[in-house]
DNA sequence: AGTTTGTCTTTTATCTACAATAGACAGATT
DNA sequence: AATCTGTCTATTGTAGATAAAAGACAAACT
């Protein structure tokens, strides 16, 4: 196999969902707008649309035949990218598995255990490289350089400093900044889950990523905004498997963050700086509670 | 082709130098150790010694012939790593070379420019992804970012908290950190070159790299000393290829970091923080100025 | 006049293959 | 006993090939 076509399966899939809403679909164009690929996917998953007796398609027409059943979608294996397949096995192992620091990474079996070519195993490896979390011998093997204290020091030092400056530029925003009104509404989504917290605490950390990358937006810089993926996928899968106390630490940190919303639209420096201060401390304690 | 021997052709010129001081070759692990290659690249430089007669070559026996002559050394084209020479295409490309921002990168059009295959520039690019210069559309091509102003102001945004937070732990270290010892080195190296100024200006770009990512390092942060990457590599370049007042520059420079490292040697917080804000703040008015 | 479609070309993502390099192990040597 | 060499195996770095996806352009349509 060349290339892998789950953008085709995964299009075609979100395809199905618009087309079980409409008589007929729109224009070429506007439907790979929609669906955010090409024309030349959008026409591969009319074709197959047709085939599978989905629509009738003639040039312009395309008139929906019947309603598209479960059994029409690709499996949801098959359209992630292989990418994420990596990604995810990859972080399987050295978060969740018992992977020592300086232990020796290797393409060839970790291609093989995935499932893919080295190249595409590579290609990841160097991706990830930037998270500080591998480290590569030229000419010769990867080293794990372990998800340990140290590391989650370094990251959350860097974080603060980051956090702190973007939390002083949040604050001096224009009143007509876009960036308020997502605060609102990021505001309300924290008051709706903590208002049933018990059954939607699980959301939290969706949230937190989202208010978060508000605020490291706000300080218009690439480096401090990029850095934040570093955050965002160490916590990411952390807490996806390291669910002790979830409740109880979503909880708190949801009360943090309308303490740390409430300063930054109090427009006051001083009490943004203090907010920021309080939830980062609190989350860089829970972070180092969970590691050995 | 599948691999370049370039790290064979390299170490074999670097044992050419070796080979010019002695009679006798040490054994394999050793000379592997000595030129930072394993014992395979070790035999085959041996091989290639005995086979142009340099050395008689009898199991532990390794007796030098004759002394080295230019033409055994391979040119130096030769050894330089393929990445080595696809950054350098690349960054003349876009420090040197009028690209504008915005400007699409295709893998294919750079590598036949390069004379290579697509998987190294593919696996260049991604890594040159994280200096913040270009930007990979999925399943498409990759975009210039350039190198604007608002890159240099972004960067040097970042590079100031690093520093400054870093010269903050310098001062703190123990008196015996082997840190300090480097420092009095550098610091002379700079009364040196600043005594013959009109013929060493050029050693400073070298130099201004070892002083600053020795004050980087004293951070104990992999964030910010791998951020450090990104500051030598726009500096090496731009300056490369920007030389307007060298000297000039660089002997400014140079006093502003005896004033610095004196500051340092203070051990005073406040001193340094003083001697580093203001070297920083001229690096940041010379960078700017060269930007169109 | 502006879209839309049919067709064609180019580029990317990925696999496979292979030489260069690293690395392991047992027997030889000091 | 420790180190070195000969030999063999495994892994990395790179090229080349190919299907998937993007994109260009002119003719067809509203």
């Amino acid at each position: 196999m060349a290339k892998q076509n789950t953008v085709f399966k995964d299009a075609f899939n979100r395809c199905l969902t618009l087309l079980s809403e409409t008589s007929a679909l729109p224009s070429e164009p506007e439907l790979g707008q929609a669906l955010g690929v090409s024309r030349t996917t959008v026409r591969a998953i009319l074709s197959r649309c047709e085939e599978v007796k989905l629509i009738s398609w003639d040039k312009r027409q395309k008139i929906v035949l019947r309603r598209p059943e479960p059994s029409d979608y690709f499996p949801t294996e098959e359209t992630d990218s292989l990418a994420e397949r990596i990604e995810r096995s990859f972080m399987r192992r050295i978060l969740a598995g018992g992977a020592e620091p300086g232990m020796q990474i290797n393409e060839l079996e970790l291609a093989r255990e995935i499932g893919t070519g080295t190249t595409s195993v590579r290609e990841f490896l160097i991706r990830f490289s930037r998270f500080g979390l591998i480290e590569k011998r030229p000419n010769s093997h990867w080293v794990l350089k372990g998800f340990t204290r140290e590391f989650a020091l370094e990251l959350t030092e860097v974080r603060e400093m980051f956090e702190l400056r973007s939390a002083a530029r949040f604050v001096s925003l224009p009143e007509n900044d876009p960036a308020w009104a997502e605060l609102k509404q990021i505001e309300a989504l924290h008051r709706d889950i903590l208002a049933d917290i018990d059954n939607r605490y699980r959301e939290f950390s969706e949230l937190d990523e989202r208010f978060h990358l508000l605020v490291h937006k706000s300080s218009s810089n690439r480096f401090i905004v990029d850095f934040y993926d570093i955050i965002a996928i160490v916590f990411h899968y952390h807490y996806q498997w390291n669910k002790s106390n979830a409740r109880e630490r979503n909880a708190r940190a949801l009360e943090e963050h309308l303490a740390y919303i409430a300063a930054l639209q109090s427009h006051d420096p001083k009490q943004a700086e203090q907010a920021c201060r309080r939830h980062l401390k609190s989350a860089r304690e829970t972070l180092l509670q969970s590691i050995p």
